[in-house]
DNA sequence: ATGCCCGAGAACCTCGGA
């Protein structure tokens, strides 16, 4: 089993990269963040005629997110409970693994905080404490559980490209870090770490100055796999392949595979 | 330099992103 995150940063400009990379990769699962686009313009045939079904709460101009998956999804919840929030961040649902065990997937749209000291931020914190507790609920209800999608947040040093000039900054604060490792407390871990320890690794780059040239990135997209997930997954990587094209997002998928 | 680039929406600029 195979699954990625990925965020597109406007699925209307993306659908062909998303295409694409779909009948490439042929992943069971993909989840998309800032679709930036409303439901009823979602496109659903693009990617049914690759033989993906989707589920997606999407809103003009900001947020979205959406799950492709090769079988449909059943359970599907869409927005973070307990959390009165217009934005759409949140989407998950059951996936049936051939393993005859079922897959919970919680794809997530953090929020981007923009600054320590801004309403936003505030606005984060709020957020993915509820998250927290969703993910504590999720967890005890299905053992096989992977949360993934767009962070905003770095999980240490290793996953920044200039330490010392992102120090303390939004992305990268201490707070912040703390706020994903009481998340990850609950019983998720970093799948990519698991197999790679190197840093210079990085899922998204600035469009901004050198950015991807220069490889100034920040490893922000994650997949979080529940222990018994964890036990079962065989690989992850970042493929920067997608962000090499013309017109590209700024992130680029990551990927987990599965001995399920 | 709280910028650099990009996308969206409304209009040729502002907001948000990270």
């Amino acid at each position: 089993m195979k699954l990625a995150t990925w965020n597109v940063n406007s699925l209307r400009v993306r659908v062909e990269h998303v295409s694409d990379w779909l009948t490439a990769h042929s992943p069971d699962l993909l989840c998309l963040q800032e679709l930036k686009m409303p439901d009823a313009e979602f496109p659903v045939e693009a990617f049914s005629k690759l033989g993906y079904h989707s589920v997606y709460t999407g809103q003009k101009t900001y947020n979205g997110v959406a799950i492709l998956s090769r079988k449909p999804l059943e359970n599907v919840v869409i927005d973070l409970p307990n959390f009165e929030d217009p934005m759409r961040r949140y989407i998950a649902g059951d996936f049936a693994l051939d393993s005859g065990d079922t897959l919970r997937i919680v794809n997530v749209y953090v929020p981007n905080g923009q600054a320590l000291d801004s309403e936003k931020f505030v606005y984060k914190r709020a957020w993915f404490s509820k998250l927290q507790a969703a993910m504590r609920s999720t967890l005890r209800e299905h053992s096989h559980t992977v949360l993934v999608g767009d962070f905003n947040i770095t999980p240490s040093d290793l996953d920044v490209h200039d330490p010392k000039r992102w120090a303390g900054k939004i992305h990268c604060s201490d707070i912040e870090r703390l706020m994903l490792q009481k998340l990850m407390a609950e019983g998720l871990y970093d799948t990519y770490r698991q197999f790679n320890q190197s840093g210079d690794a990085f899922s998204w780059w600035d469009y901004r100055g050198a950015g991807y040239r220069a490889n100034e990135g920040l490893r922000i997209d994650l997949v979080l796999s529940s222990s018994s997930m964890l036990k079962a997954a065989v690989s992850s990587s970042i493929d920067e392949a997608p962000r090499k094209l013309e017109r590209p997002s700024d992130h680029t998928p990551v990927i987990a595979e599965y001995d399920l």
